[in-house]
DNA sequence: GCCAACGTTGGC
DNA sequence: GCCAACGTTGGC
């Protein structure tokens, strides 16, 4: 299983809104970005994500599944843009900031620090780890 | 609201 | 294939 972190404004798609989806879940829509979407390719129904707000929260707010592996984009008619699906698994009990992360040095190579602007992007099994412990899960969810 | 970082586009 | 111009993202 691998691991993930997704971003996303909260006025455009927001944690609640995730939560709302339930075990339906929805697709990560709207990526534009070939990194990005290389990385949502990669991905298994199984694999855990974040969910960081971006832009005026700058936290990791919940955990992610995968439940559907990548598939067209129906937000556009162009076939280079795929997407994965994603269902909200539970909050986690203290959002971990950007600068939590900054300041922590378990974190310091962690793509959320040191490339902004990717949206979609991978985190180690000890990364993983790391922020689910500053999150205040008991063992990595 | 500004600006830095970065990706994409298009002219040559 | 290079590179300048431009647009977008996202932190501050």
């Amino acid at each position: 299983m691998n691991y993930w972190l997704f971003k996303s404004e909260r006025a455009t798609w927001s944690w609640d809104q995730q939560v709302a989806r339930g075990e339906a879940g929805e697709q990560w829509d709207g990526v534009r970005n070939y990194q990005a979407r290389n990385f949502m390719r990669q991905m298994q129904v199984g694999d855990r994500g974040f969910f960081y707000h971006s832009q005026d929260e700058k936290a990791v707010v919940g955990i992610v599944e995968v439940c559907a592996e990548a598939h067209p984009d129906s937000t556009t008619d162009d076939p280079r843009w795929e997407c994965v699906d994603i269902k909200a698994v539970r909050s986690v009990p203290t959002p971990v900031t950007l600068a939590d992360c900054k300041a922590d040095p378990r974190l310091e190579n962690m793509v959320l620090v040191n490339n902004t602007r990717l949206s979609v992007q991978p985190v180690t099994p000890d990364e993983w780890a790391a922020v689910c412990d500053l999150a205040g899960l008991n063992a990595p969810a």
